[in-house]
DNA sequence: TGGAAATTGTGATTTAATTAACAATATTTT
DNA sequence: AAAATATTGTTAATTAAATCACAATTTCCA
């Protein structure tokens, strides 16, 4: 059984919640106390619970550290993944030193660029290798996702290199979208495409 | 009449790729044409180019250089809007070069920082502004929107002077989630748990 | 010229996601 | 211990988004 998109989406996100929670001392949290902290109904958090197969303490609300545990069952289920960013500008430093350490079961563990006065640099501890190696070392060290974040002209052809090289999810963070099998999951996240929307919903009243 | 969230979103690529074909000397294209340069079929772009109640010449494909006018009065109706980018680590800077001259609409004037080391620091013809005189800033620019990069534990507080300095919508690429209020326009984008989504469906098998 | 082929525009249908509604249960109050 | 209250879990209803299906139109080709 897979669930659904978004469903996975907010259970990372109540993942983190639940873990400030518990930073705060609090063992118990209510479906309507989840909601609150994201934007977000208590019908809507339990129902993605429900989803999860996790049924609380009737009355007493959900069990913060059991439903971080079940959450971590399903999202980091099985093997942790490691992990490579291609292309090291502003963007590929910012998802880096945002990631390293974060979340111990997604190891970022290999930067790549083609700029050589990058090389054997060293960014949040990992470290950044030439982009004619990529096959070699995503092979090697089993890197089955990439956070592809080259200039736009160059996207396209990292993009096939990264397919033919075995990974399986990638993260496309440029302006141009990518074309990979059936097979590798691909994420899009396009800055340009979400400023519009704004600036759109800014002047259009929204119902 | 206002557009359904996906569909603008779509729009927004679409002009994009129109502008490539144009750049290429391509002066109609078809809807299949259109949606094979996204993930998309060729009758959803017929939907959302009835949305905006452009009609084609029959049989010819549409003409780009006529639906790219069109979508930029829907996308770009009206005036411009000003825009600020709120924190300058490399996530700031990594948006705020991505953005500058790209749309003639969408115009990043300022760019806001504690970092005191940072102020009057010109990163892409944009100039830093100590995030104290935010407000003033703001007001006096007319800035209607904020891209948000500052870190998590400043968040809250940043986003409670931007609503109270009348932005009307806000993109957060921090990783806690933002309060504003109804009339305020928010788009979050969370990395982690895009990453996270990945990681899922590279596991599980969909569909 | 007439039929085959290609393409659009759109009503109807399907699917996915959200929300409403409420029974079941546990807790608190009186 | 009965009644009132709060909360969950889930079925049913609604809404939003995507897809199907096809008539209408234009172009192409024999």
């Amino acid at each position: 059984m897979t669930l659904p998109e978004r469903t996975v989406e907010r259970l990372s996100e109540y993942r983190r919640s639940l873990l400030q929670c518990l930073e705060e001392g609090k063992t118990h949290i209510f479906s309507h106390e989840l909601a609150g902290l994201h934007h977000n109904t208590a019908v809507q958090v339990r129902r993605d619970i429900m989803f999860i197969g996790y049924t609380s303490m009737q009355r007493k609300g959900y069990d913060v550290r059991e439903l971080i545990d079940v959450i971590g069952d399903i999202l980091d289920s099985g093997k942790g993944l490691n992990v490579a960013v291609i292309g090291i500008g502003n963007l590929g430093r910012a998802v880096t030193t945002y990631f390293v350490g974060k979340r111990s079961k997604l190891n970022i563990i290999a930067t790549f660029d083609v700029d050589t006065t990058k090389i054997d640099r060293v960014i949040s501890g990992v470290k950044c290798y030439p982009i004619n190696r990529m096959k070699e070392i995503v092979e090697a060290n089993n890197i089955s996702i990439a956070i592809v974040t080259v200039p736009a002209d160059s996207a396209a052809e990292v993009t096939a290199q990264l397919v033919e090289a075995g990974i399986m999810g990638l993260m496309n963070f440029t302006t141009v979208p990518l074309n990979v099998p059936d097979e590798v999951y691909l994420d899009e996240y396009d800055m340009i495409t979400s400023l519009e929307k704004v600036a759109y919903f800014v002047k259009s009243p929204r119902n």
